[in-house]
DNA sequence: ATCGAGTACCTTGTATCACAAAGTACCTTA
DNA sequence: TAAGGTACTTTGTGATACAAGGTACTCGAT
């Protein structure tokens, strides 16, 4: 287990959540969403994202419909469904939530980090007031 | 796929980034870790949260030292090795990467909401004008 | 006309992981 | 010594991200 595995798992399920939140805005196919994650930041490659795209669909969250481009194959446009917005509303909350409750943590660690670094000037003081 | 089964997905990953942080405040062992993490509304079980600390001692990042209960059996007391801390200083930059970029999509998402629902407001103008 | 490059979608195999469930071991109390 | 609580472990299952390779379509250059 290094960082890099980390980050890894730290974006699992948020993906999800971030490619409906595209869908959300309006009928996109695979690069769009792909061009959309890179800008923010948030890597993924096609071997993860299509399977995803499809697991969305046979889920009912997502639908789609084949729109011929005029320079390459033919494209998958995708829209949310019923079942995909409401189901995007609790994941706006869930997200919410985790977010709040990780920042709670972070926050009480980098608190305590604070209090820690008093104490250590502290004793570095006692003991220079004892070696006196 | 349900929405269960994606806030599951949505948290992992961050459990092992909030693990970490919880052990960086001192030392804990795993009953400590679940009571906090069920106060900050993460759930976690016992079945993932030991596989998960034997998988972070493993890779260098946590330390453990057996202490004896007065009620109980022994207990596995954590702390992070220096390794540990140097990873979760990578992570807490991950973590707030992610968090704004997720951030920023969820905004946007609700952002171009607001703009849609005037857009309906102008079409029942529109045709309301038409009617008459 | 054929080939190469670019685009778009799909499939397979691997490694990882959260979880449920059952198990092992220790300690205290009655 | 039996029962109950605590703490840690193990096994099996299902889900998933990813790498790598594949299929199929279009257009422009030779």
């Amino acid at each position: 287990m290094n960082v890099e595995n980390a980050q890894i798992q730290m974006r699992k399920g948020i993906l999800e959540f971030c490619i409906l939140h595209i869908i959300s805005r309006g009928e996109v196919y695979a690069s769009d969403m792909l061009e959309e994650l890179t800008l923010a930041k948030i890597m993924v490659v096609e071997g993860t994202l299509y399977p995803l795209l499809t697991r969305l669909k046979n889920a009912g969250l997502l639908d789609y419909k084949w729109v011929e481009s005029s320079s390459g194959p033919p494209r998958k446009y995708y829209v949310l469904t019923e079942l995909g917005r409401s189901s995007l509303s609790s994941l706006d909350v869930t997200w919410a939530e985790l977010s709040d409750s990780v920042h709670a943590i972070v926050e009480k660690s980098q608190q305590l980090a604070t209090d820690s670094e008093l104490s250590e000037d502290n004793k570095v003081l006692d003991i220079n007031s004892s070696q006196k």
